[in-house]
RNA sequence: GGAGGUGUCGCCUAGUCCGGUCUAUGGCGCCCGCCUGCUAAGCGGGUUUGGGGCUACAACCCCAUCGAGGGUUCAAAUCCCUCCACCUCCGCCA
């Protein structure tokens, strides 16, 4: 939800930003009026509302005519009053309706245009060089067939496609990178959380995924109930409706957390594998802070993520997404992507998000500041998205016999293991 | 799943039976001031949140807010219905 105050006051800030996401600027004129028809409706029913109180406590102290008489003058007006409250809400809802499809205005910083227009920030590890090593490299899934790590026609049988088993070595790499990961996170002060997946369309709507990200979403037949794409979810309703101590700010979490994605608009696309599947295991940051604070904290979480991918010594680059490319809450957002060398592309490993107040103005999370409340600043990222880190590390890390280097920091988390070797020729 | 109970402005609490000066009581905490060698105690005042009007986004006025949403009524914290959360007991279960 935006700023409804800046929405009245500085409409054509909302039209630039809308111009600089490539949307139409036509819905801010939409707003204005709804918000012009609220207030006009507001103002009617307190005006009837108010007089019918008044004209209450005249019928309490009132005795024989002249209670008669108001009486007849009060039941005319309680219908009017019922009238002009349904028309309050009616007014006030179709006003919500439109307002909750602005997204949150890109950050100024943030590059103009759509998806291909992304700006590189920096490139750090090195690509391999498999030509030079003389050998050709294998895709993930061939190295996890190898390893015994990877069983995605097991997944499809049980499950469908976009399923897969993690066995063995691949089981203990998960086990390995989300033990590292909380380490990590714990270390940096982060509070560890293991959240629910399943929720209440509140929190979904919150967050901004029951928007355009709504086809995404799997919802429990027959329930008002959605499995999360990502605990970014949880964790943002963790403090709805409520006022935190300026003191307690910021309030970091990290939480591990299964995520459930209908993939809806991604037919055969990364169909080979477990780069995109419905379900995979995440380890999230999610942090609750001030708006002014909100920017520092972006580059911190992104900090956490380069020392992260750093310790899994993977060639990677850091760009800033441009903002036609920004979820409907994020004002700016950082993506690492990894070398995936049998694509011969980068791919996002990892993506942090400065949603600054808008989810927080819908979850209603607010601190106490000098002219009374306001929202806070909510801002997410990825610390390790468990497929997406295992492709990127086989694939890295492959050796021309199939086997796989283990970086040197997984390694105690991985019963002291330097190479995960085939099982099978 | 069954039976019963509870839900009041940070926390605790009065009020609900029997609708109207409830403009929601009191305590704790917190804030401001007074008093005071210091501290404690004491005294006085303030302290829900959201929205609207008017405006300097002040002051002031108004409306809503007693778990949520409906209903009855001139009038609802109070009566009725539905839902939600929590507690106790029973049943079932990883």
């Amino acid at each position: 939800m935006i700023d409804p105050r800046l929405l009245r006051d500085e409409p054509d800030l909302i039209r630039a930003a809308q111009t600089k996401r490539g949307l139409s600027a036509s819905v801010v004129d939409e707003a204005l009026a709804a918000d012009e028809a609220r207030r006009r409706s507001i103002v009617a029913f307190e005006e009837l509302r108010a007089e019918q109180k008044v004209l209450g406590k005249q019928v309490a102290r009132a005795q024989g005519e002249e209670k008669t008489a108001l009486l007849e003058r009060t039941k005319a007006l309680a219908a009017e009053v019922k009238a002009a409250e349904a028309a309050q809400h009616e007014a006030e809802e179709a006003y919500r309706r439109i307002v909750a499809t602005i997204p949150n205005p890109a950050a100024d910083a943030a590059p103009a245009g759509g998806e291909d227009d992304f700006v590189v920030l920096e490139e750090r590890g090195t690509k391999r060089d498999f030509a030079a090593e003389g050998f050709e490299p294998r895709d993930h899934l061939e190295l996890g067939r190898m390893l015994g790590a990877i069983d995605v026609e097991r997944g499809a049988k049980v499950s469908g496609s976009r399923f897969y088993y993690l066995t063995g070595p691949g089981a203990d790499l998960e086990l390995a990178l989300v033990n590292m990961a909380m380490d990590q996170a714990r270390e940096a002060g982060f509070t560890t959380v293991i959240p629910p997946t399943l929720v209440k369309p509140r929190a979904m709507e919150g967050t901004g995924f029951l928007g355009q990200a709504a086809d995404d979403v799997y919802r429990i037949e027959g329930q008002d109930t959605y499995l999360v794409g990502t605990s970014e979810v949880p964790l943002a309703a963790y403090h709805s409706d409520e006022i935190l101590d300026a003191g307690s700010l910021p309030k970091r979490y990290v939480a591990f957390s299964p995520c459930f994605r209908k993939e809806a608009g991604s037919h055969g696309k990364d169909t080979r594998g477990i780069f995109r599947v419905h379900w995979f295991d995440k380890v999230e940051m999610f942090t609750f802070t001030t708006l002014e604070e909100s920017e520092a904290e972006h580059q911190r979480l992104l900090a956490q993520e380069i020392a992260w991918l750093d310790k899994l010594e993977l060639a990677y680059r850091v760009i800033d997404v441009a903002a036609g490319d920004l979820g409907l809450s994020a004002q700016r957002k950082f993506d690492c992507e990894a070398w995936i060398p049998s694509q011969g592309k980068y791919r996002e490993l990892t993506s942090t998000s400065n949603c600054t107040d808008f989810q927080a103005r819908r979850l209603d999370i607010r601190t106490r500041g000098e002219r009374g409340t306001t929202p806070v600043a909510t801002l997410n990222g990825t610390l390790v998205a468990i497929p997406r880190a295992i492709v990127a590390i086989l694939e890295t890390h492959q050796q021309a016999d199939g086997s796989v280097r283990v970086p040197e920091a997984l390694q105690p988390y991985l019963q002291g293991r330097t190479v995960l070797e085939p099982v099978t020729g």
